[in-house]
DNA sequence: AAATATCAGCTTTTT
DNA sequence: GCTGATATTT
C-alpha cells in the first residue's frame, strides 16, 4: 500500500487518504485527477474500510470508466467485479434493469439515442397533425429534455401560456407513446431511477446503506437530474468524493450546472475542500497563459496552477491572410516538430466548430501527412448499422415502433407511406403497436406485410439456440440488408461496417463475460428465475454478491444497450501514427505535446451566438483555457483575416482573447511569415499535390485585393472612433478609395479613405 | 414507390 | 459548401 501513495505530493495524499466524509477535490488541468480517483478507491479497499460493493464511482464516458477501471486493476488487482463502476445513464440502465417490474417498464425496454428520439417526436407530430413549422420537432425535443433534466413530468408543468400549454400536451403524448412502445430516452434513464428510488423507501434504503463510497467524476459538468439522483443514491453514512474543475465547466449549454458544487458544499456540510494545484503537465509560458486568461472571469472558486517545470518555449502565435495560408502556416511548422523528431499523434489540431475541419482537413490530404479527425460519424451511428440495430430491436422487442419503421421497408420491399398509414390507423384503433396491428390490415398491402412478418419471424424461429454473433450474422442475411448493400454501387464499406458489427458482438461478449455459447435471447427461464413477482428477489440478490450483467440481461439486450449507450470510436485510421484533428470539445482531458489553436478570430472563438447567452462568453473564454492546458510543450496561436465559412467569406477580427494573454508569453510570428505567405492561392483551383509547389509557381493575387492601394482586405485598421476593424472590400482607385470596415460591434462602416484616418495595424 | 430536384440551415456533445 | 429533409417527377 505504501508504495501506492508513494508519490502523491501531500495535496493529492491528503485527498485519497480523508477520512469517511464528503469531500470537494477542486483539480485543476493536470493536476492527476483521475490517479487521486483511482488511488483513493484502491486505498479504501486495502485499508479494508470498505468492500468492493460498498463503491459507486460515476463518470460521464464509458472512456473515462474503461480509463478508471483499468487503472484501478493495477493498482488493486483483486476482483473489481462488484464495483459499480459506470456512466450515470449506464448506472441508472442497470438500476432499470434489475427493478424493471417497480418502474414499471417492459424488461426488454430499448434506449433511443438522440436521433432516435428526434423521429420518434417527428412521427409523434405526425400522428397527432400538429404544424411542424409552428412546433419544430427540435424544439419540442429541448422542452422534453430540459424539463426532464428539472425533473418535471407533463402532469405537472403549468403552462404559462397557449404555446407552452400545447409543448406540455406534446410532452406528455410522447410520455405515453414512449410507454407503449417501450422505449426510454436518456433523460429518462435518469428520471426514472429517481423516481424508482424516491416511490421505493425499501429499494432506497437499500442502496443508501449499501454505498458507503460515491465518487463522482467531472463533477462540474452533473446537471440537475444527476446531483438529485446522486442525492437520493446516498445515504446518511455515505461520503460522496467530488471531484471537479469549475473553470473547465464547457457544458453549460447542456445542462450542466457548475452551482452544483456550490449546493454539494451545503448539502452535504462538506469540510474538506482540496486544492490540487500543482500541475504536471505544461510548460510555464503556457501555464502563465492560461492562468492569466482564465483569471478575467467572475463566479470563480478560484485556483491558480503552478509547475515545477521550466518556463520552455514562447507560444507562438501566426496572423495568417486567409484560412489557406493558415493551414498553410500549420504544414510548415508541424514538419518542423516531425522533422525535430515528435510523433504525429503527439501534436493536436483544434478548432471551435467541426466546419473548420475541412480546409485543414484538405491541407494535410495534398501535403500527405497522415491525420486522424475525432467527432463525426461514430459506428453505431451509421446508417447502416442503425439499420441491423432496429431488425435486432424488434426481434428483441416487436413493439420498437420506430426500429418497426426505420426497416418495415427497408431493404424496400413495397411496404409505402400509404400502407404505412394504414398500419398507424389499425395500431391506433385496436391499441397495439405497429407490428401488432399487421394482422388488420388486408389486401396487397396486407401482403406485403405478411412478408415482414415472415423476415422476422424466421430470424426469431433459426436463431433460438444461437449465440449472439450467429444471431446477427443470421439477422444480416434473412433481412435482404447484405444482398442490398451488395447490389449498391458504393456499399462496400457499408457491407463491411457490417461485418464489424458481428466481430464487435464478439468482442462485446467477452468484455463483459457472457458464455459465448449461451443463447442470445432471452429464455424463459432467465426471467422467471430471477423476478418472478417479487420486487425485493433482485434486491435480495444484490445484496448477497452483486449480481453480473449476465443474470440480469440476455446477450441481445446487453448488446442493444450498448449500441445506444455507447456511441463507439470513430474508427478511423486506427493505429497509425497521425496528428490529431479536434474541436476543442473533444480535446477535454486530453494532452499532447504540441497543440495548435486555430481560428482564433471575434466571432468563432469566441463563437458569436455565445454573447447572446448569459455567461456564454465566459463558458468561451473556460474553453479557451481547456485548450490552452492541453498543451505540455509547444502552443501555437493562429487566426485568419479571412475565412471561407458556410460558402461566404467572412472578415472577422482577431480573437479578443489575445489581450487576454500575457505579452511576455507569446512571440508573434507574423511579421516575417506573412511576406512568406502572402501569396494567396486561388480559391476553385483543382486540388494540387503539393501545397509548396503552387506556392512557388502560381501565386495570383485576386485584382480585388487593391496591389496599388496602401490598404488590403482582410487587413486590421484602427479608427479612432470605431476602434479596430477589418477591412471587408475596397472600391475606387486614387484618391477615391472607399472601404468597407467591420468594426465588430460596432458594425459595418463605409469610409472614404481620402477623410477617414485609418492606421495599419497588421 | 422509387428516383431526382430543390431548399433551408448551419456551435459545442455524451449518454 | 455540404448535408439532410421536403417537393416533384417518372
Amino acid at each position: 500500500m505504501d508504495n501506492m501513495l508513494e508519490n502523491l505530493n501531500p495535496e493529492q495524499l491528503a485527498a485519497v487518504t480523508l477520512p469517511s466524509q464528503s469531500a470537494l477535490i477542486l483539480a485543476g488541468a493536470g493536476s492527476g485527477k483521475t490517479r487521486v480517483l483511482t488511488t483513493r478507491i484502491a486505498w479504501l479497499l486495502k485499508t479494508g474500510q470498505v468492500s468492493t460493493s460498498g463503491i459507486m464511482a460515476v463518470t460521464f464516458t464509458n472512456k473515462a470508466a474503461k480509463e478508471m477501471m483499468s487503472r484501478l486493476s493495477t493498482l488493486f488487482p483483486a476482483n473489481t467485479r462488484g464495483l459499480w463502476i459506470g456512466t450515470f445513464h449506464g448506472l441508472c440502465n442497470r438500476l432499470l434493469r434489475l427493478h424493471y417490474r417497480e418502474a414499471a417498464l417492459p424488461q426488454a425496454f430499448n434506449i433511443l439515442d438522440t436521433q432516435d428520439q428526434l423521429s420518434t417526436i417527428k412521427r409523434l407530430l405526425k400522428t397527432n397533425n400538429i404544424d411542424d413549422e409552428k412546433f419544430p420537432p427540435r424544439n419540442l425535443m429541448y422542452f422534453i429534455n430540459g424539463a426532464k433534466e428539472r425533473g418535471f413530468r407533463a402532469s405537472v408543468i403549468e403552462a404559462q401560456d397557449d404555446y407552452e400549454r400545447k409543448m406540455v400536451e406534446l410532452y406528455g403524448l410522447y410520455e405515453e407513446q414512449c410507454q407503449r412502445e417501450g422505449v426510454v430516452d436518456f433523460g429518462e434513464l435518469l428520471l426514472r431511477s429517481c423516481e424508482l428510488l424516491e416511490k421505493n423507501p425499501v429499494l432506497r434504503e437499500h442502496y443508501q446503506e449499501r454505498f458507503r463510497h460515491i465518487l463522482v467524476d467531472e463533477f462540474q459538468d452533473t446537471n440537475n437530474l444527476q446531483y438529485k439522483w446522486l442525492k437520493l443514491m446516498a445515504g446518511n453514512n455515505t461520503a460522496i468524493f467530488a471531484v471537479g474543475d469549475d473553470d473547465q465547466s464547457i457544458y453549460a449549454f447542456r445542462g450542466a450546472n457548475v452551482g452544483n458544487m456550490l449546493s454539494f458544499q451545503h448539502d452535504f456540510n462538506v469540510q474538506n475542500l482540496i486544492r490540487l494545484e500543482q500541475n504536471y503537465r505544461s510548460h510555464g509560458n503556457i501555464l502563465e497563459a492560461a492562468n492569466t486568461l482564465i483569471a478575467h472571469n467572475t463566479h470563480r472558486l478560484g485556483k491558480n496552477l503552478h509547475t515545477d517545470a521550466g518556463e520552455g518555449e514562447p507560444i507562438r502565435v501566426c496572423e495568417a491572410p486567409s484560412d489557406l495560408n493558415e493551414v498553410q502556416w500549420i504544414l510548415d511548422e508541424v514538419n518542423h516538430l516531425i522533422g525535430d523528431g515528435m510523433s504525429r499523434s503527439e501534436i493536436a489540431v483544434l478548432y471551435r466548430s467541426n466546419a473548420q475541419s475541412r480546409v485543414i482537413e484538405h491541407g494535410l490530404f495534398s501535403a500527405g501527412i497522415p491525420y486522424r479527425v475525432y467527432g463525426g460519424l461514430r459506428f453505431f451511428e451509421r446508417a447502416e448499422i442503425k439499420h441491423a440495430i432496429a431488425y435486432l430491436q424488434l426481434i428483441d422487442n416487436p413493439d420498437n415502433n420506430a426500429a418497426f419503421l426505420r426497416v418495415v421497408n427497408f431493404p424496400a420491399r413495397g411496404i409505402g407511406a400509404r400502407t404505412v398509414e394504414q398500419l398507424q390507423e389499425m395500431s391506433r384503433i385496436h391499441d397495439v403497436s405497429l407490428y401488432g396491428a399487421i394482422p388488420y390490415v388486408s389486401g396487397k398491402a396486407g401482403t406485403a406485410l405478411a412478408s415482414f412478418v415472415r423476415i422476422i419471424q424466421t430470424i426469431r424461429a433459426e436463431v433460438k439456440e444461437m449465440n449472439l454473433p450467429s444471431l446477427i450474422q443470421t439477422t444480416l442475411e434473412k433481412s435482404g440488408l447484405l444482398l442490398h448493400y451488395q447490389s449498391e454501387k458504393e456499399g462496400a464499406d457499408r457491407i463491411e461496417n457490417l461485418e464489424q458489427l458481428v466481430s464487435a458482438a464478439t468482442l462485446f461478449l467477452s468484455e463483459e463475460g457472457f458464455s459465448l455459447e449461451a443463447p442470445a435471447l432471452l429464455t424463459e427461464k432467465m426471467t422467471d428465475g430471477l423476478n418472478a413477482g417479487n420486487p425485493l428477489l433482485a434486491v435480495d440478490s444484490v445484496i448477497g454478491a452483486d449480481i453480473p450483467l449476465p443474470m440480469i440481461m440476455s446477450p441481445l439486450a446487453a448488446f442493444l444497450t450498448h449500441a445506444s449507450l455507447e456511441a463507439g470510436e470513430n474508427q478511423a485510421d486506427e493505429g497509425q501514427d497521425a496528428l490529431q484533428l479536434m474541436t476543442v470539445h473533444s480535446a477535454k482531458g486530453l494532452e499532447f505535446d504540441a497543440v495548435f489553436i486555430t481560428g482564433l478570430e471575434e466571432g468563432l472563438f469566441p463563437h458569436e451566438n455565445s454573447a447572446r447567452e448569459e455567461d456564454g462568453l465566459e463558458e468561451e473564454r473556460r474553453l479557451m483555457y481547456v485548450a490552452i492546458t492541453r498543451a505540455k510543450k509547444r502552443l501555437y496561436l493562429s487566426y485568419a483575416q479571412t475565412r471561407m465559412l458556410h460558402g461566404q467569406m467572412r472578415y472577422n477580427l482577431s480573437s479578443r482573447f489575445f489581450s487576454e494573454l500575457p505579452d511576455r508569453n507569446l512571440k508573434w510570428l507574423t511579421p516575417r511569415k506573412q511576406s512568406m505567405y502572402s501569396g494567396i492561392p486561388q480559391r476553385k483551383r483543382e486540388p494540387v499535390a503539393q501545397f509548396d509547389k503552387s506556392f512557388a509557381v502560381e501565386k495570383q493575387t485576386p485584382a480585388s485585393f487593391g496591389r496599388n492601394s496602401e490598404w488590403r482586405i482582410g487587413e486590421t485598421v484602427f479608427h479612432k472612433k470605431f476602434g479596430e476593424g477589418v477591412i471587408v472590400s475596397l472600391e475606387g482607385q486614387g484618391t477615391a478609395v472607399r472601404a468597407n470596415i467591420n468594426f465588430g460591434r460596432q458594425g459595418m462602416k463605409l469610409l472614404d479613405l481620402s477623410i477617414a484616418k485609418l492606421e495599419h495595424v497588421s
